[in-house]
DNA sequence: CGGTTTTGACCAGCGC
DNA sequence: GCGCTGGTCAAAACCG
């Protein structure tokens, strides 16, 4: 109905802007009606000839999200069984191993211990998280009224081994479930949340409490002329620093949506790229998300997890480094927020380099790396990167074939959803592979499109990690979909919403005349 | 008028 | 202890 309504604005739009060209009925001379006419057939004709496109396109995505959902179920047969099998081996064991799945398993309550307190079993979420993930992957029209689904499918949980009757949002930097314990204790269950969390990576609980670490952040580098990325949420800006070793303020906003929200963002532009702009999130959300902050809530909440995750323990983060291929940004100038803040355990999610989604990379954090960043003797320091960027143009995830990034896909695919009720998921382009020359897991990649989604299978299936990624970053196109963009983060009065107007904000009728 | 932005001051942590 | 830097506060300015 909205597109209809955009196409109709559009025509009418061309034809006001015709009159006024025209000087109005009645002052233009006696040839200006005919060429009137071929104008206007001529835009018709070009209108159905976007429309068919569009409806083409439009194919092709209802044929990606298909062989997705194929996939996803095929996957998801697998991981159970594998899951299972190990929750059997592992039964013997403690649980003060941390697991490495726990960080992005979607509502999984992993490392279930003997307490009570978990009535939960495996298969219990195993159907929670699948009918998160169905809804986040089936639901088409009424995205609001699934919001709560949707951020408690995104949600990630931590069972610590030690307090087992906590069952707390992991450091879930933007969308904790709203049907956990957060409106319960607003205030106290970020502390709770980040203990357990701390505890989880530092694995020393008396120290954690008397000298907690720097909370975790994630760093999201992105393409975007706006003073800010529209990320969903509402934010203030509460002060602004001229950094040192960028010419750049930094920026320094924090959330508003909840009056005690804690979260906070900076947001700095790159020193070497003025294009570039550096948004540094730290916190968790006390309150439910609006749906239109939760792709980028599920894309740091996944960064952020699989951080702590990866550096839960030793040994979680020797197994990180052994199952997960190294690829670094390799651009520590940019990252001046979590370069000059290494006390901060930071993930970048680089979203930068050329097209849009792009090639999906998983890394951790590993002394192997080639990003050294300065060097501080004390505090804890880690880096992370995920790197969406395609330098070769071979494109795993990809929106289209414009050159944007993945936050504006997102802020289109919304548009694109929200008024044509049609997610316009990412698809993957013809000659798509994997191609990621770090993956151990993934074998050479033929093209074609078969050949890819096996490829991926097999990676995802060799990778708990890129495996859980994948389904986050998924749901998080899949999220963007469900509701108006920007319909909820600029609340009345919001008036700059601290430079959150969209000027990157799309209407549909305006990039798809023709539908 | 209420909310947001600006901006100088202040504070804490860190290195020397 | 001092200086540097990042982060925050809060009063004033701004805006619709």
């Amino acid at each position: 109905m909205e597109v209809a309504l955009g196409r109709s604005d559009h025509e009418s739009r061309v034809k006001q802007e015709k009159t006024t060209e025209s000087g109005g009925p009645g002052h233009g001379d006696e040839d200006h009606p005919k060429q009137e006419i071929d104008i206007e057939v001529e835009e018709l004709e070009s209108a159905k000839t976007e429309m068919g496109e569009a409806r083409e396109e439009n194919q092709r995505l209802k044929q990606c999200l298909d062989r997705v959902m194929k996939d996803y179920r095929t996957l998801e047969m697998k991981f159970k069984d594998i899951f299972q099998k190990e929750t059997k081996h592992q039964s013997t064991t403690t649980c003060s191993e941390p697991d490495d799945l726990v960080s992005l398993s979607l509502g999984r309550v992993i490392c279930s211990n003997n307490n009570n307190n978990n009535a939960r079993t495996s298969d219990d979420d195993d159907h929670q998280k699948r009918k998160a993930l169905k809804a986040l992957l089936l639901k088409d029209n009424n995205g609001e009224d699934e919001e709560d689904d949707l951020a408690l499918g995104l949600d990630c949980k931590f069972e610590t081994s030690k307090s087992g009757s906590i069952t707390n949002n992991s450091p879930n930097i933007m969308n904790p479930s709203p049907t956990n314990s957060s409106h319960q204790e607003p205030v106290n269950n970020e502390s709770k949340a980040l203990k357990t969390s701390r505890d989880s990576y530092s694995g020393e609980d008396e120290v954690s409490q008397h000298n907690p670490p720097k909370r975790a952040r994630v760093c999201v580098r992105a393409r975007c002329d706006a003073p800010t990325m529209n990320d969903g949420c509402q934010w203030r800006k509460y002060g602004q620093k001229i950094s040192k070793g960028n010419p750049c303020p930094r920026a320094y906003y924090r959330c508003t949506v909840a009056p005690s929200c804690p979260v906070k963002k900076q947001v700095q532009r790159c020193a070497e790229d003025m294009s570039v702009l550096v948004t540094t999130y730290e916190g968790i959300h006390n309150h439910p998300l609006p749906l239109s902050a939760t792709a980028m809530a599920s894309t740091t909440s996944a960064a952020a997890s699989m951080l702590l995750s990866a550096s839960s323990s030793s040994s979680s983060a020797a197994a990180a480094s052994a199952t997960t291929p190294l690829y670094f940004s390799n651009n520590p100038s940019s990252l001046s927020s979590s370069s000059s803040l290494p006390s901060h355990p930071t993930i970048t999610l680089d979203l930068t380099t050329n097209s849009a989604a792009s090639r999906f990379f998983m890394t951790s954090s590993s002394s192997s790396s080639n990003y050294n960043p300065p060097p501080r003797s004390s505090s804890f320091r880690s880096s992370t990167s995920l790197n969406f960027s395609s330098p070769d143009n071979n494109n795993f995830l990809s929106y289209n074939s414009n050159n944007r990034n993945i936050f504006s896909s997102m802020n289109l695919a919304r548009s694109t959803a929200m008024d044509n009720n049609i997610y316009r998921l990412p698809y993957v382009q013809k000659n798509s592979v994997i191609n990621n020359p770090t993956h151990h897991h993934a074998p050479p990649q033929p093209a074609g499109l078969p050949d890819s989604i096996a490829a991926a299978t097999k990676a995802i299936a060799a990778d708990p990690k890129f495996q859980s990624a994948l389904a986050v970053a998924l749901s998080s196109f899949i999220g963007t979909g469900g509701s108006g963009i920007g319909s909820s983060s600029q609340g009345q009065g919001n008036r700059g919403g601290a430079g959150e107007n969209l000027p990157q904000k799309v209407k549909w009728g305006e990039l798809f005349p023709a539908l």
